[in-house]
DNA sequence: GCCGTTTTCGGCCCGACTGTTTTCAGTCG
């Protein structure tokens, strides 16, 4: 049984507790193991119990050490089946209804013996729901509605469909006249790669026309809640967005507190107490004495805001003794410590990308040609431009045979010669790993082409070990420069492939190939939560946007997010190199 | 259930909004 998996259970065991009424922080305790347990290196986790030094992990205690060893070697865990079996399932399932927490699934359960969202709609059709003590009309109306809405207001939304709402809606509150700062914070500040609702912060002298102007934005389907310094919306598709305004002198405090995550900010107030400080969205106060932090805060006024009035969330950082740490970092997982001892990576930025190496064109399924993507490059400032089409075997994707190949590469050497473009062309290709491994081009097809991108796209539910060796064996074929789209996941709609990464890792290591970090938005693969470590010891990696038109190219954008997640440093990848250096690069793999 | 230079027990972040109440519980972030 996969970590991922393990996780999955112990974040269910926590659901069930609370369905059980159960102590929130052993609810917690749970919940933050499964996080922790997410977050250790693939293949880390076979180690550790080997070792015994799963308790060496934060958040794992001996109860959840004892229950991850038994779940990863038997598969099972007695006490999850005996409490799953203690649940109705539809109980887990009616918790999905937005305004229903477990308190009230309780309530309905035990009160009118609803077990499944089907008996749910009944009663509230009926009205039983309604007369119960607790609930009433408004509660009984928001059921029925939230039950329709299931589907479409449950999911997530992909980072770069949620930013591509946000970034207008900041840009239209800083234009307006009583907004003094405004921002999106919440896991797209993040950069996470998906994104559960939307979290705007403003700063404003007057507030009522900053709600009126939000709650009016076009596409805003529903108005879920509106007060004096709260509005909440739903958007058509589903996406929600939360308003928050402050007062100015509390701007930096709430953005950083939205900005989370939540393990995060918890570890932050715990350090802020082990300081005498109480820290809050609305500010940062001595501990000791009565009231409350926004007590305390606004009798300081925000002026002699003790150790320091930040002016921003370095300052807000500097005041516990840390170094400011990049939002994407803010993941509750070691950067607090790393933001003391100052060590924190200097992550790669935008402006460091070059170019990329995984792009496709007409030859095979891409929506436009060589010379408008070279030109589309040329316009993002890039040096270099790598051509990676489809190969024989993806017959569906108009993959190219060896000649068609031929071809492509003469065109590309004549545009190159042509001077045309300051952008240089490199010829690769993204050649099929067949299902035993073997690459789709024999050797002497592939040694002209600068690099070789493999990718897996067919047979997609090999076993975990065959998949394994099917990966190594294409990594360790010396025609190979990167490995395309690790796990094949697609993002809310399709798990990865089943493979060993911590193998398939340490491979590409061993023979020098890179992995490519595939910068889709769909995809965001190989994950961010594998590659520090990865990068630690040794592994290269190429941020590819696996473009398929002209915009595809700014994919990049969202490949970034993942890799400053991840920690990584322009050393670590390919494609901050200066032309020059890639050329020297892929000269010395073939040699 | 986890954690500890306050260490084996007693804490564990805390406030806004809603809908239900008539002073507050539940949910959410």
């Amino acid at each position: 049984m996969t970590k991922n998996e393990i996780a999955d259970i112990l974040s269910e065991i926590a659901t069930l507790l609370e369905l059980q009424g159960e102590n929130p922080f052993k609810i917690r305790a749970y919940q933050s193991g499964a996080r922790a347990l997410e977050a250790i290196e693939a293949g880390e986790l076979a180690r550790l119990i080997a070792a015994e030094e799963l308790k060496s992990v934060k958040g794992i205690g001996d109860a959840l050490a004892q229950k991850i060893t038994e779940l990863c070697q038997t598969g099972r865990l007695e006490y999850f089946d005996k409490l799953k079996a203690s649940v109705a399932p539809g109980l887990v399932e009616m918790l999905q209804i937005p305004g229903m927490g477990p308190k009230k699934v309780r309530a309905l359960h035990d009160k009118l013996g609803i077990a499944d969202i089907a008996a749910l709609t009944t009663a509230c059709q009926d009205g039983r729901v309604a007369e119960l003590a607790g609930f009433g009309e408004k509660t009984q109306e928001k059921i029925l509605a939230g039950i329709k809405n299931r589907e479409a207001y449950g999911k997530r939304h992909l980072w770069w469909e949620a930013a591509a709402v946000a970034e207008p809606i900041v840009e239209g509150l800083r234009r307006l006249p009583q907004v003094q700062r405004a921002a999106a914070a919440g896991s797209l500040r993040r950069g996470l790669e998906t994104v559960g609702d939307l979290d705007f912060i403003v700063a404003a002298t007057d507030v009522a026309p900053v709600v009126a102007w939000f709650v009016a934005l076009p596409g805003v389907k529903e108005v879920t809640a509106q007060g004096e310094t709260k509005a909440s919306v739903r958007f058509e598709g589903g996406l929600q967005a939360d308003l928050r305004i402050v007062p100015d002198a509390q701007f930096v405090f709430a953005l950083h507190h939205f900005t989370g995550s939540k393990d995060h900010n918890v570890q932050m107030r715990q350090r802020a107490l082990a300081r005498g400080l109480s820290l809050s969205e609305w500010g940062l106060v001595p501990a000791e004495g009565e009231g409350t932090a926004r007590e305390k805060a606004e009798k300081q006024k925000g002026a002699s805001v003790p150790p320091a009035a930040p002016g921003d969330e370095a300052a807000l950082f500097a005041a516990l003794g840390l170094h400011f740490v990049p939002p994407e970092l803010r993941e509750g997982l070691d950067e607090i410590e790393q933001a003391e001892r100052g060590a924190l990576p200097r992550l790669i930025e935008a402006g460091d990308l070059r170019g990329a190496f995984h792009n496709h064109t007409t030859a095979s399924d891409g929506g436009n040609t060589l010379l408008e993507m070279t030109a589309a490059a040329e316009a993002l400032g890039w040096d270099y431009l790598g051509i990676a089409d489809h190969s024989k075997a993806s017959f569906q994707a108009n993959g190219l045979n060896e000649e068609r190949l031929a071809r492509q590469i003469e065109e590309i050497h004549a545009l190159n010669a042509s001077k045309r473009f300051k952008v240089h062309v490199f010829t690769g290709t993204e050649c099929d790993i067949l299902s035993d491994g073997r690459l789709d081009f024999d050797a002497d097809v592939l040694r002209p082409l600068d690099y070789v991108v493999a990718s897996v796209h067919n047979a997609l539910t090999q076993d975990e070990d065959t998949m394994t060796a099917r990966l190594i064996r294409a990594i360790e074929d010396p025609c190979t420069t990167m490995l395309g789209h690790a796990t094949g996941r697609l993002l809310l709609r399709r798990e990865g492939y089943r493979v060993d990464l911590g193998r398939v890792i340490d491979a590409a290591i061993a023979h020098g190939v890179i992995i490519e970090l595939n910068a889709s938005p769909w995809r965001l693969d190989l994950d961010w939560r594998h590659w520090r470590r990865a990068a630690e010891r040794g592994l290269l990696c190429a941020i590819n946007p696996d473009a398929h038109e002209t915009s595809g190219l700014q994919h990049v954008r969202a490949g970034l997010n993942s890799a400053r997640k991840a920690g990584l440093t322009r050393e670590s990848v390919l494609n901050t190199r200066s032309l020059a250096d890639v050329r020297s690069y892929f000269a010395a793999r073939k040699a």
